[in-house]
DNA sequence: CGGATTGAGGACCATTTTAGTCCTGTATAA
DNA sequence: TTATACAGGACTAAAATGGTCCTCAATCCG
């Protein structure tokens, strides 16, 4: 189904929900409280986040998890990468790549680029356009356009 | 890993592989021969291509497949969808999305206009660009800008 | 100082998904 | 009529995923 995991999904939940009341720390019973999701489960995925640079994390009373820099400065990328790893269509767009079919595959070489293309869409939306409540106008005009010159400069 | 499926990934190669060719029949056998997998498992993911319109069998002697289309018609996103189902990029961005959690989620919209934007993407990669043996050059410009003004318009 | 709070880390299990194989049936060409 | 080749689906093994829980460490506050 080519989609997120469900882990993932909470990751983007939690962090627009942090990123609404970029203030205070928030604890992970708060925000599982108001995602309304189970406390373990939201609390896994707040480790990720922080493991992954996405977060701060505060031990001790009165501590939590705050964005570890502005939401508009925090891709989806960002986020699908700390929980899923890296974002690649095929096996063999991975950076090594290693595919033993590569021979007969010949396909590739275009699944990397689709792979790139899809990595820099993700990269232009933002928390900060997760986190709206009203709907975000895509932004993803020149970025992708730039991705078109880069594949057209070759490798 | 945000990634397709294996099977998914033999389906790429094994079009591109009968794109190639597109006047005679292939038979399944054959193919797995050119490819280099194993024969049940490229005749599973060759099925799954008819029953999705995207392939034409033959049966008999002299039998096999043949595109139902020509290569520049049939894109990325057919054969994904084919084998892996609609493309989302979150459970509720699909058809019925009865996401009883939309209330207190605040991402969904959002995340559907990324699928939107994710699949118009892999909707303008066509089997005859991943069939290409030169890299492609990603025609992604045009596509990506009409998805954005849909996604202006609102819903 | 000491207890309450809150995150860190990792073990663990159940479930689902995925990949892959195989068997039986059916259409077609020669 | 026989060999070829696809159709459909059952079945299994392995891996990924989702989710829980326990112990430890840091920090705040009285």
């Amino acid at each position: 189904m080519l989609k997120l995991s469900r882990l993932t999904d909470y990751a983007a939940v939690v962090m627009a929900q942090i990123a609404r009341h970029p203030e205070q720390p928030h604890a992970a019973a708060e925000l599982a409280e108001a995602v309304q999701l189970p406390h373990p489960t939201v609390s896994k995925t707040l480790k990720m986040l922080v493991r992954a640079g996405l977060l701060l994390s505060q031990r001790g009373a009165q501590g939590g998890y705050r964005l570890a820099r502005p939401a508009s400065e925090i891709s989806a990328i960002d986020i699908i990468t700390a929980i899923e790893g890296p974002v690649a269509m095929t096996e063999c767009s991975q950076d090594d790549g290693d595919c033993e079919l590569a021979a007969t595959c010949g396909v590739s070489d275009n699944w990397q680029r689709v792979s790139l293309a899809v990595r820099t869409l993700l990269d232009s939306v933002t928390l900060a356009h997760l986190a709206e409540t009203t709907p975000i106008k895509l932004p993803v005009r020149l970025p992708i356009q730039s991705v078109t010159l880069a594949s057209e400069a070759g490798r």
